[in-house]
RNA sequence: GGGGGGUUAGCUCAGCGGUAGAGCUCCUGUUUUACAAGCAGGUGGUCGCAGGUUCGAUCCCUGCACCCCCCACCA
């Protein structure tokens, strides 16, 4: 056992926590403590009931923003809920290479020592990247650490480690013997930037003001030539025909003709092609670009066009592009539209339309024909929508399963290469003679003509392809290892919308194939964080560090500012100032468990003795801490952490320390010793679960007290969860408390309204409307209290007199004594309730005089408004007597 | 082009058939020995607009307006 770090100085009463609450005093002890007892292992027999979930791996160089925080906040919370509910929790953690967003801004460090990656070459520049991973790796474990993630960090994976390497090839080869990965060449959406391609998700298409250009070819025996309509006329270089509709009587005249194509002088084919042309749109007349265009591709393919590069992969135009070889593309484009015009074969005119753009640097994708590996998708997305729609996997909120569907029933195959350095290398191999062998080990020589040596393929794989083996890939898969059988297939996958697509459904797709086994039963896809309901951004400058909110705030304020913003909706809106009111609460708890401590300090108050009687007030605390029990149970059930943290702040806050902390202090000064030690276990046990309710979600702080509370040092996070007992449930004390309060609230008013300090004793009555009702007697038995939290000088249980200010609350008419002038002070007020009280009372008459109101409405609803219209001619009677 | 979400108090958001809630802000009072980072009280809302269903609509339906997001081979 670590000994407890509580510290020695600075002490006062309260067993030793200090009057300043200070999170950075302990946050950091209590982790080391958890670490090193183990609490962040799976703890409990093989095959036990267990929770998994596995980190969606962060970017291994980045940094921990708050979307990050946001979602280890709301996994920890889970995580340590099931453990204080008895599961043998694992929560594994671990990074992403991340290779194109890595390589990025690797290169981006080195153009400021002004290197070249190329000139680096590939060894080099990977020897870097591993040096600097290295490094970048502890800041985000440490970043985690700091938030209180109980991850287990002896579990810990990197989606490069040799083992998930090696999930890696197991997978793609596999894929490449069912016939599911396959190489091609085709057009693919290519970032001349980053001079790689790109998978269709990576391409963030954007609404842009551009032009649609008209160009005039001319057509051998057509007078007056072909209109073709693009938008990207530097493309016109590599056209290999004009397409028109076999059925359109409008291009009917060009077919079998020939035209010529402008300024490149060559001579292209008109074809007739009903897919790629669509008769209702602009001339009819389609400009056919192989190898720039991904339909002119197919269609070139349908009737054997040849495909003419003319833009490289660098974004210049090739040699094939005559003249404008070596001019970036959007310069040729400029040349070509002057060169067209001067020659009268093009017009213009404004156009909308959606340009992609890369997602890592957001240049302007360009369709480039080139030879790549794709992965065949729709036989791996057929059982993935099957487990969804079966129940296997439930997406919480449930709306994005819609979300889900319409993405996999129209998936298009996946181009997984990527001509980067950084990343899994494909596994492929080609010998001399131009044989290609897909395999796990590295050949020594050609399988297919003994030819040496063998050249890898040079490109890696997409990083998504190895996130997708996620789940599975962390216990050792495909190694039959104890982890695995123990461990997969998860519990709960928590991450944002923003990746369903990239991450999630790939990881259901693969889960599927490779393991037979959905990879997690629930996913919890959350909101994007944004600030005071802005996007977040560096421009704005509403950037909040999770690491410097950490500091100015505690962790624990922060992670419950996070789970109390938490909602279904495809925003999480935080704003500084929740973190301060986070802050509060937590100072609120110190404060609260100071007093309580102080109160349980030089007595045993152990338990709830039983058999002991307890007081209206012990029994309604007790009620609502049960409810609350139950109902955060409830809430993380369901993924409402907002709920949650909100139950239990609202009962530790206004119950616990509004009610009855102020209810208990004349029992703990004034009452017998045997009243005394029940209010003291009550104390204590009310102490103790809220601390454990609030554990999940304030880590530290909770450890903290408990420790103080108990004397048992980091165990509080294995500590049962409070679940709530029906048998506490007390209608009785909380309709009598309730009551009380209400009653309270409204006396206070009285003294503000009439000018009586809030000190001054009075003379009070309370009179319930029926003498039969049990709060006639139960209001009796909270008399002391009444008396002590009212500053009453007096109380009778008897209607008040004309003299005294008169209301009605709870069905309690209540008065308090004033004198007579002051009653002026408060005449508006009185009106302005009087004349909302008649406003009510009419509404409520017409609607009883309603007959299908009465008839068709809840017997109980009708009551309630009944019983409602009595009340408010009660009110209407107590405070009219009192105008002057 | 298709789909999804949003519009509730000055701000950020809950609620989603029985005439509205929280936190922050604001105003007033209060240094009551756990906490002034507190306590007590209060101000503030025709729940985007128009119809419909219903005894009853912020909540369900239809349409409209504005905002946000996603998907799409929109020459």
């Amino acid at each position: 056992m670590p000994e407890s770090p509580g510290s020695a100085a600075g002490e006062d009463s309260g067993r030793g926590l200090p009057k300043n609450f200070e999170p950075a005093s302990f946050e950091g002890r209590w982790y080391a403590v958890w670490e090193a007892e183990g609490r962040f292992q799976p703890e409990g027999p093989p095959g036990s009931p267990r929770f998994v979930m596995v980190i969606p791996p962060p970017n291994v160089t980045g940094k921990l923003h708050i979307g990050h925080a946001y979602g280890r906040t709301v996994e920890d919370i889970l995580a340590r809920w099931k453990r204080m509910s008895g599961l043998r929790v694992l929560w594994v953690p671990g990074t992403d290479h991340a290779g194109i967003a890595t390589q990025m801004v690797m290169e981006r460090q080195l153009a400021k020592q002004g290197i070249d990656r190329r000139d680096l070459g590939r060894e080099k520049f990977i020897e870097r990247v591993w040096a600097w991973k290295a490094e970048a790796k502890d800041t985000i474990q440490s970043q985690m650490k700091r938030l209180g993630c109980s991850l287990d960090w002896t579990r810990e994976r990197f989606t490069l480690d040799s083992d998930l390497s090696r999930a890696v090839r197991h997978a793609f080869v596999r894929l490449y013997e069912e016939g599911l990965i396959y190489r091609g060449r085709y057009v693919v959406n290519w970032c001349p930037r980053c001079e790689t391609a790109v998978s269709d998700l990576e391409v963030i298409h954007r609404e842009t003001e551009g032009a649609l250009y008209k160009i005039r070819y001319d057509v051998t025996g057509v007078a007056g030539g072909a209109m073709v309509a693009t938008t990207r006329p530097e493309t016109m270089l590599g056209d290999t025909a004009l397409a028109i509709h076999p059925d359109d009587p409008r291009t009917s005249r060009l077919k079998g003709r020939t035209a010529m194509l402008p300024i490149a002088g060559r001579e292209i084919p008109v074809i007739e092609d009903a897919i790629l042309v669509n008769r209702e749109f602009g001339t009819g007349i389609v400009k056919v670009t192989p190898a720039h265009d991904a339909n002119d591709f197919a269609t070139g393919q349908r009737h054997g066009l040849p495909s003419v590069v003319v833009i490289g992969p660098d974004g210049k135009m090739t040699t094939a592009a005559g003249e404008y070889a070596g001019l970036d593309r959007f310069d040729a484009r400029k040349q070509i539209v002057a060169r067209l015009t001067e020659e009268n074969r093009l017009t213009s005119e404004p156009y909308r339309n959606s340009v992609g753009h890369c997602q890592r640097c957001d240049t302007v994708i360009e369709p480039y024909l080139s030879t790549q590996w794709f992965v065949k998708i729709a036989p791996l997305a057929e059982p993935a929508i099957r487990a969804v729609r079966t129940g296997d996997i439930r997406f919480v909120p449930e709306s994005w399963s819609k979300t889900y569907f319409s993405w996999m029933e129209n998936i298009h195959d996946w181009c997984i290469s990527r001509q980067l350095w950084w990343g899994h290398r494909i596994p492929a191999f080609t010998c001399p003679n131009g044989h290609v062998t897909v395999s796990e080990q590295d050949p020594p020589s050609c399988p297919t003509c003994g030819a040496a040596p063998l050249e890898q393929d040079p490109d890696v794989l997409d990083t998504w392809f190895s996130s997708q083996l996620w789940p599975f890939s962390v216990f050792g898969w495909p190694e039959e290892t104890r982890d695995l059988a123990d461990f997969y297939p998860t519990d709960v996958l928590v991450t944002g919308y923003d990746i369903l697509f990239f991450w999630v459904a790939r990881m259901i797709m693969a889960g599927l194939h490779f393991t037979g086994r959905a990879p997690f039963s629930t996913v919890h896809l959350h909101g994007l964080v944004r600030i005071g309901g802005e996007k977040m951004s560096k421009t704005r400058g509403n950037v909040i560090d999770p690491l410097e909110a950490i500091s100015e705030f505690g962790a624990d304020a922060v992670r419950f500012t996070l789970a109390s913003a938490a909602s279904s909706g495809a925003t999480v809106s935080v704003e500084r100032n929740r973190m301060t009111g986070s802050r509060g609460f937590a100072t609120k708890l110190w404060n609260a468990a100071r007093f309580t401590l102080a109160q349980l300090d030089g007595g045993p108050a152990a338990e709830i003795l039983a058999g002991r009687s307890l007081s209206l007030a012990d029994r309604w605390i007790l009620s609502r801490l049960s409810a609350t029990s139950t109902a955060v149970n409830g809430h993380l059930e369901e993924f409402r952490f907002d709920e949650a943290a909100g139950a239990i702040y609202a009962f530790v806050w206004h119950d616990l320390c509004d009610g009855y902390l102020e209810m208990v202090k004349p029992v703990l000064r004034d009452a017998g010793d045997r009243d005394r030690e029940t209010a003291r276990g009550v104390l204590r046990r009310c102490l103790l679960d809220s601390l454990a309710l609030l554990h999940p979600f304030m880590p530290f702080i909770t450890e903290e007290i408990w420790d103080k509370a108990t004397g048992r040092p980091g165990t509080l996070i294995v500590a049962p969860f409070p679940k709530g007992e029906a048998a506490a449930g007390d209608a009785a004390a909380e309709m009598t408390i309730g009551a009380m309060r209400e009653i309270l609230t409204r006396i206070r008013n009285f003294r503000g309204e009439r000018g009586v300090s809030p000190t001054e004793p009075v003379a009070l009555w309370i009179a319930p409307d029926s003498p039969d009702e049990p709060l006639a007697t139960s209001l009796r038995d909270v008399e002391p209290l009444l008396r002590q939290l009212g500053r009453a000088a007096s109380i009778s249980f008897e209607a008040p007199p004309d003299s005294a200010a008169k209301d009605v609350v709870a069905g309690v008419s209540i008065g308090m004594q004033v004198e007579k002038p002051a009653a002026v002070k408060s005449a508006d007020r009185v009106e302005k309730d009087l004349a909302a009280i008649d406003d009510e009372i009419t509404g409520l008459s017409a609607k009883l005089r309603n007959p299908s109101y009465v008839e068709k409405a809840p017997a109980a609803v009708v009551e309630k408004t009944r019983r409602r219209l009595v009340e408010l001619e009660e009110r209407r009677a107590a405070l009219s007597a009192d105008m002057p």
